[in-house]
DNA sequence: TTGATTTATATCGCGGCACGACATAAATCA
DNA sequence: TGATTTATGTCGTGCCGCGATATAAATCAA
């Protein structure tokens, strides 16, 4: 039992099929991104912070969604700050705590990627369905 | 017209939802890698050279599968054969050509990689299926 | 109440990786 | 056979995430 091949040729180019379909799309929201002068990981802080209840927009929940540290959250802030897309405030309820918040300038600009991320993963889908298909029932 | 909102709150809720997913995904991939002693661009050059044709398995495919400029593909291909988990070659039909293989131990590293990512994603599709279903319908 | 612990944010230095610019060698073209 | 193209390689740079550590506020325990 020992010679038994767990897995086939077609079964390692379905999984690297995948992770190429997953590449071009993340490549293609790095390059969207860029075009607006933001890196994708700021791109995707904003996102978080929009889609986040205004109150509960924290430095904590940020590093949560985004799936990193919170002390490579604070640093994604300060730059975004920097860039005058958000601001801080320090929450009212517990003062330990800062708020994130778009500016009317961060909001744009993330309207603008939010349209086409949606066109673009409009027309992925079938791609991408077929892609998970080909993994579950091989 | 132009104080129609082009976004709702669920529009970007969507999105946010749908890259956190991704993001779980790849924070598990990484953490299967760095088991392994790899970091992900490690393991997912590993998996196109093995998807590859042999004959095809060269410096500029593992750049273009991966999405990356060719030197970057040069200084992965430089770690992994440090780690000794792959060879080089110079092709024989093209001399300016260099031909990659997985060396045993690559490839087993790979093939438990590779076991771990397919179960993950058929445990992952009913969700994924459902984020992409959810922005194509809004 | 107050000392200890926990929680939330922030700072600093490091390392990996991707990049642009450039280099080299082989193949191809004119 | 000289010029151009193609494939790989080298070098210095910068961004980003991390671990270790710090600070301040909230909470817990006695």
């Amino acid at each position: 039992m020992s010679t038994a091949r767990k897995l086939s040729d077609a079964d390692y180019a379905r999984l690297a099929n995948f992770r190429y379909a997953l590449r071009c799309f993340l490549e293609f929201s790095a390059t969207a991104a860029a075009r607006q002068g933001l890196t994708p990981q700021q791109h995707q802080a904003l996102l978080v912070i929009r889609a986040s209840p205004a109150a509960a927009a924290h430095v904590g929940r940020l590093a949560e969604r985004l799936r990193i540290r919170h002390n490579s959250a604070v640093e994604l802030a300060n730059r975004l700050e920097a860039l005058g897309l958000l601001t801080r405030e320090t929450s009212t309820t517990d003062r330990r705590s800062v708020v994130l918040k778009l500016t009317p300038e961060g909001d744009t600009l993330l309207e603008d990627l939010t349209l086409v991320h949606r066109q673009e993963l409009r027309q992925l889908r079938p791609e991408i369905v077929a892609l998970f298909n080909s993994i579950e029932t091989a």
